[in-house]
DNA sequence: GTCTATAAGCCGATAGAC
DNA sequence: GTCTATCGGCTTATAGAC
């Protein structure tokens, strides 16, 4: 029985999403994917072009949700600006402890796509990746942190960094630690030393 | 024309290296590595006892060289301690500048293999990367720097940062914005203020 | 130690029916 | 819009000769 396109569509990145999160890009078949969604192959290629399109479509559906922890994980947190910095990585740390992750979807997919910077993904990422960084310069220019590009710019160095190395090490420590330093980034600039 | 065991055994590694690191772990077939190294499928099966152990073999003989590179740098710099950090990350940059660079190959692997934690290119990756913070420690301990293990590990946080950015965004800027990061922390924990 | 040959299966993508 | 069926090619790994 036909179901409403846009459903059907959803219930497919649903599956990839899930399954490209959690295997890999080139170890997720497209197989594996309708199968979850409960589709033939040929309805997936009915919505979509091709892999590599459905790849994109994939990284654009995180975009949104990661972008609103950050904020929430901000905004939520009490103190002085570079303790609430710290609440973000704090945030992270969290999601962290949860037996389903696998560091960060975004750095993983242009890392297996590293040799076709031209694929549609990597805008996909590097947009996303450039919200959170101007959202942050943002909210660091209203509390009057001089230079306010360039610390968002190194907490978000930070973030990547703690998403790698936690994936790397399975060690909470190095997300604590990547908190710490963006704090102390933070509140030296608003001691006025900057850079 | 049977050559040495240990010559052809290197060369197969050499053959992997680049193409491991050129398209990615799953994108590189044994069939691939094979012709390159001018040897055939079944060659590669003798030397190496599956395509996993030849992922491992491949991180390993990057150990030594990349630790290598990140001590010249420091050593051949002059000026203050913070400044001979940041040098580390000139460094760093230089090399993405190459046409061939594609991000920190231990971090794209351990990317790839992110569902398979027991994987032993996994240990490999890690030890890899708290050998270079190892280092960091001992230099900065030799310096005087308080809590060295602390600021070594944030430092080594922003050099991952560093890669995963650059890779995500083909900008240098980040290099140069996650040095000034480390020069930061580094001469603030001088300065007696650390953590 | 290195070769030829092949097993046994999975891959992305497409043809054509309904 | 979704299905069944399939193409041509690639994958890891192994058998057995020399």
């Amino acid at each position: 029985m036909p179901r409403s396109g846009a459903k059907t569509r959803d219930t497919i990145i649903v599956a990839a999403n899930t399954l490209f999160y959690r295997f890999g890009i080139k170890a997720t078949s497209l197989d594996a994917i309708a199968e979850r969604a409960g589709v033939t192959k040929r309805t997936v290629y009915y919505h979509f072009r091709s892999k590599d399109d459905l790849i994109a479509e994939y990284l654009a559906t995180r975009d949104q949700p990661n972008l609103e922890a950050f904020q929430a994980w901000f905004e939520q947190a009490r103190g002085t600006l570079p303790e609430r910095v710290r609440a973000i990585f704090d945030g992270v740390a969290e999601t962290i402890g949860h037996a389903r992750w696998r560091g960060c979807g975004f750095q993983r997919t242009v890392g297996e796509l590293a040799n076709k910077p031209g694929h549609p993904a990597f805008k996909v990422a590097s947009a996303h990746k450039k919200r959170v960084e101007s959202w942050l310069a943002y909210e660091f220019q209203q509390r009057g942190v001089p230079h306010p590009e360039d610390i968002a710019c190194q907490v978000t160095l930070l973030l990547e960094g703690a998403f790698a190395a936690m994936l790397m090490h399975r060690d909470r420590r190095y997300v604590t630690q990547a908190g710490n330093a963006a704090a102390c980034i933070v509140g030296h600039s608003l001691s006025g030393r900057s850079r």
